[in-house]
DNA sequence: CGCACACTTGAACCCCCTCAACCCAAGTGG
DNA sequence: CCACTTGGGTTGAGGGGGTTCAAGTGTGCG
């Protein structure tokens, strides 16, 4: 794995003016809402890294010594239990900040599942970088709010929805996800496998498959190959994602 | 349902030259990280309230106009299918803050499930307060990742705990709170009802029923009567809980 | 080519749900 | 006082949605 100085699109020159412009993720990013002189103070304990698909960057219950702000790619948020059930907690991309426990010790794992850029600052330094930059803190604590709002919307899934109606919603979700990637509208990217999506949503691998061919057959979806997926019917989708139908 | 100026204790004296002192949630609360002079501000814009069993005091997708301090009692937050079906997403207990979404509308609804009692924010003011009270808005942060902990914890449960699992889970969760109350240790109250325990659990009423019977006629638990409950085996109870036995 | 891995499909099973009956305690009211 | 109601809790019998087990089909890559 790699690792350099961040701002790696000027990497060999004069170190940045102005920080962070090569970051492809600086829009949707936490980072942004720091002026350009506290951006740089950022810049510089941060270090940016290329991660490898399937590598494990973080793991549940080991001490939590750095923040990550992903840049590029995917990676899988889970948790396990000792016998190896898996749950994916979420999916974090380009924009997403990882590490934002309370607690000394990371509460999942994160593990690239497509090769990854990211960038790390040191817990001890972001957090005492943190007390000079209220704005930055208070858009974590949006982000946060966001992030339970979406695990509350999960717990209904995982809690009270049928296998037809998690995939469903799950296809929505990436729906909404995809606006932002350069895709044709109606299109998605999976780059998760098929037992990942199953354990996103409390399911096995069969059932997945088998709910995504029913929808192929019903016409609802169509798989385009290289893991890229058509909607066809949205608004049935949708209502069945929401329990109607 | 009353309404009245915050402060309970001091309803009718000079106007608190400290303020909340009457307040037996304090001590947890998000409040509590405030210095005087800024506790008075905070108890300027609040609003204390009682809301009685039953009434439902948030109703998702409402316009989000406040937010609430719990000081005494239990709520239920819950969303729910067009169809009925009902997943609860966490109890709010005293020294629990609500609404904390960004959203302009509430993602759940809260109801009370015993004699409530509150204090009530203006989300504007509120939010406008934040911007001068760091502190405050970096206790916020920490709760949120604390929540956003606990979901993740839950969705673990949801998504691949068996029935048996998600109830000692769930006593074992509730053995950690009813530390702070005043309870033998061992044991815990639950003032919520079999049918809500199960909608917590993504169960029935029926099977959350069945698995507390069984726990019993194993000697794990005992019902002692008033929604009191003693844990007599905790080291079991733990290890079914986290996936061992 | 051949191996590994992801995906799909089929068949049998099982855990939990559904439906139903019943118990019990707390009101309520004649 | 008892008859009746209501809401929460328990227990039983049967059924079904999703899992488990198993086999087979791609498909990328050394």
């Amino acid at each position: 794995m790699e690792t350099q100085r961040a701002i790696p699109a000027l990497a060999g020159t004069t170190l940045a003016s102005e920080p962070c412009t090569g970051c492809e993720a600086r829009r949707e990013s936490v980072c942004n809402v720091v002026d350009i002189r506290d951006r740089m103070q950022l810049a510089a304990i941060a270090i940016s890294r290329n991660i490898g698909k399937g590598h494990v960057f973080i793991e549940e219950s080991d001490p939590a010594t750095d923040f990550f702000n992903i840049t590029a790619g995917t990676a899988k948020l889970y948790k396990r239990l000792p016998d190896g059930r898996q749950q994916i907690v979420g999916f974090a991309e380009a924009g997403d900040f990882l590490g934002l426990a309370v607690s000394t010790t990371y509460s999942f794992s994160a593990e690239a599942i497509e090769p990854l850029h990211a960038c790390r600052f040191p817990r001890l330094k972001l957090m005492r970088l943190l007390r000079t930059l209220p704005q930055l803190e208070h858009r974590l604590l949006e982000s946060a709010c966001q992030e339970l709002v979406m695990a509350q919307e999960q717990m209904l899934l995982l809690g009270r929805k049928t296998a037809q109606e998690r995939v469903a919603s799950f296809l929505m979700e990436r729906s909404r996800a995809a606006a932002a990637c350069g895709l044709p509208p109606g299109h998605i990217r999976l780059p998760m496998t098929r037992t990942e999506i199953g354990d996103y949503l409390g399911l096995t691998v069969e059932t997945v498959s088998r709910t995504m061919s029913l929808f192929r057959t019903q016409r609802r979806i169509a798989l385009l190959g290289g893991g890229v997926l058509a909607l066809l019917d949205l608004p049935w989708l949708e209502a069945v994602a929401t329990g109607l139908v």
